[in-house]
DNA sequence: GCGAAAAAGGAAACCGGTGTCAAAACGAAA
DNA sequence: TTTCGTTTTGACACCGGTTTCCTTTTTCGC
């Protein structure tokens, strides 16, 4: 069927058909303005042909290309992948492809380093994922450069089209109502790196439902991480040796829950009976440690869906919600306390 | 300085500098034939001006593009990262992008996705990840369609120009060594799903490597899980209920190594004292379990790199290895027997 | 200083699409 | 049948590069 020729043209479909390449270009942009019969004409000749329009050539000519790039620096392997998946979902069937870019937040060429890919590849625009989403200089960068954008975050970062949001102060606020309820009152927060806006929104979330609940945060009841397993490990160690001890812990994310499991275990105290943990993110980690924990989860794919269409489909994509609600992932690592 | 006006193209290059622009083309070429005092002048306008060459353009006027896509369905997110960054690390600072694409395995269409997909994109090659780099039609289609491609797998699955390869069956003999070394005669085999070569080798190295060492491996040692956490936990619990009890138990990837971890702590089974547990992939999981696990490790994003490299720019690759070694990452789930 | 070979540079066509605008075809009314 | 106003369609230039082929300039031996 297919020749492995050189694939088929424009101007093969047209001689072929025997009418011009606009006619042709006409068939393939659906314009309306195409008599019936001419349509199915070029159509036949089409489906003969095994013709796919050149998209180099189209992006040519368009001034424009259907690349959408994904700007990431998460270090949890499993929200970008899903985040992958959302995008695409959302360009499948489409004309678009997603191009990916990890970058380095560290390195100070970061910047330069974008500018000269966003340049070089002239992307339709891209997508920028948590934490490298709550760089403002980033933002400023695609929009000095005229590339579309849209940003995920857990907080305001920019006006609504250029924005898909998580709501995690809600969320963390429900996580320790949900503790109190249960009888916690000696909460303690593992908080994520300073400078972080989701990590800033997942402590106020807590600081303001403790204070609405009345609930002293006493210094030796925060502690610092940076959103990696050791440093979770080691804000739990700081926690569990101030007296009276914490009956549970919230951390920022999955991986210094994990972390505080283990420093739990070190030192015997058993989870959930002695000691409840909440983490946030739902990864792969949360359902596999033991005991399987209690997590938050919020729906990355969807929020991917949604920020890639905001990017290709501003008009279609208004009705999407712009900000979405995590929800708590009930597993067995929350116990009554004591 | 970069004004936000249209970028500027090859003409403006040219005019500015008073040349032609096919002379703006040999700049950016580096074609020889150039006096270098023209160079240089072009040189300077070109920074000056902060020109960039189209892609869009330069792949139609070359006839081929500079997108490298990645095809997979490999379940484990880190793996795919990793083999993402490492192809980063290849095509960084060239004209290369990478495209992800990750495919559904189940789908009856997924051949005909992959081929519009390619059709569509006209992609410079593919990059293939396991399980799906398994599928020798899919090989057949990028031959057929005249695509490029390098398909990472634990086998011999193609010729050379096509293949990045681990020695899986080496390495699972090398688990089996030192798990007998410490005394281990009853060992438990967690396969991976039929159908899928790397489970495959996996099984042959442990079967051969048990068959050396003059050790039987009657069939209650072996079980039958499909890659994922619950069939771990599953077929542990298939392994631990037979008499005599195995004393190790090597699963063919992480996530079942993590359900078997499980499996154990239900029974009251306590690793690594009354049981040895060794994985496959060195996940993260791997990692943050408890007590951390000795598993298998590869080089995924030195594979990734030789892989993209092997694509694009197959002369200086041939200096590099097809085969990589794996290595035992030795934690502290394994201990002597009994 | 001259002529020829070699090196350097340019004009025009082309890659495969799309936009503009005018011509052709059509249908209805005169 | 002619005319006029709409559709339909096509010719041609253009997007921003590369290639081919040819002209101009430089270099160098004599």
């Amino acid at each position: 069927m297919a020749k492995s020729g050189p694939a088929p043209t424009i101007n093969d479909v047209a001689r072929v058909a025997g009418v011009s390449k606009k006619t042709v270009s006409r068939v393939i942009n659906r314009s309306p303005l195409l008599r019936e019969a001419t349509r199915a004409k070029v159509e036949k000749v089409i489906a003969e042909l095994g013709y796919t329009p050149n998209p180099q050539a189209r992006a040519l000519a368009l001034r424009r290309n259907f690349l959408i790039g994904l700007l990431h620096d998460n270090p949890n392997a499993q929200t970008v992948l899903n985040f992958q998946e959302g995008v695409l979902d959302a360009i499948r069937d489409t004309e678009f492809a997603l191009v990916v870019r990890p970058v380095d937040r560290h390195s100070p060429a970061m910047l330069d380093d974008i500018r000269n890919f966003l340049e070089q590849q002239r992307l339709y625009g891209v997508l920028i994922l948590p934490p490298i989403s709550e760089n403002d200089d980033l933002a400023a960068l695609c929009r000095e450069m005229g590339c579309g954008y849209v940003r995920m975050g857990s907080a305001a970062l920019d006006e609504a089209e250029h924005l898909v949001q998580s709501n995690d102060r809600e969320m963390v606020e429900g996580v320790v109502n949900y503790l109190v309820k249960l009888g916690h009152r000696r909460i303690g927060l593992i908080e994520g790196p300073s400078g972080f806006r989701s990590a800033f929104e997942r402590r106020e979330g807590f600081l303001a439902a403790m204070h609405r609940h009345g609930l002293e945060v006493p210094p030796a009841a925060l502690a610092q991480g940076n959103y990696r397993f050791d440093s979770g490990h080691r804000a739990a160690n700081e926690l569990l040796s101030a007296e009276p001890r914490v009956t549970a812990i919230f951390a920022s994310n999955d991986e210094m829950a994990a972390g505080a499991y283990h420093a739990a275990r070190e030192r015997g105290v058993e989870v959930p009976r002695q000691l409840s943990i909440v983490g946030f993110d739902d990864s792969p980690i949360a359902a596999h440690i033991w005991p399987p924990m209690t997590t938050v989860g919020w729906p990355i794919r969807e929020m991917a869906k949604a920020a890639a269409l905001k990017l290709v489909a501003p008009d279609s994509s208004e009705a999407l919600p712009s900000s979405f609600p995590a929800r708590l992932v009930t597993r067995n690592s929350v116990a009554e306390p004591g």
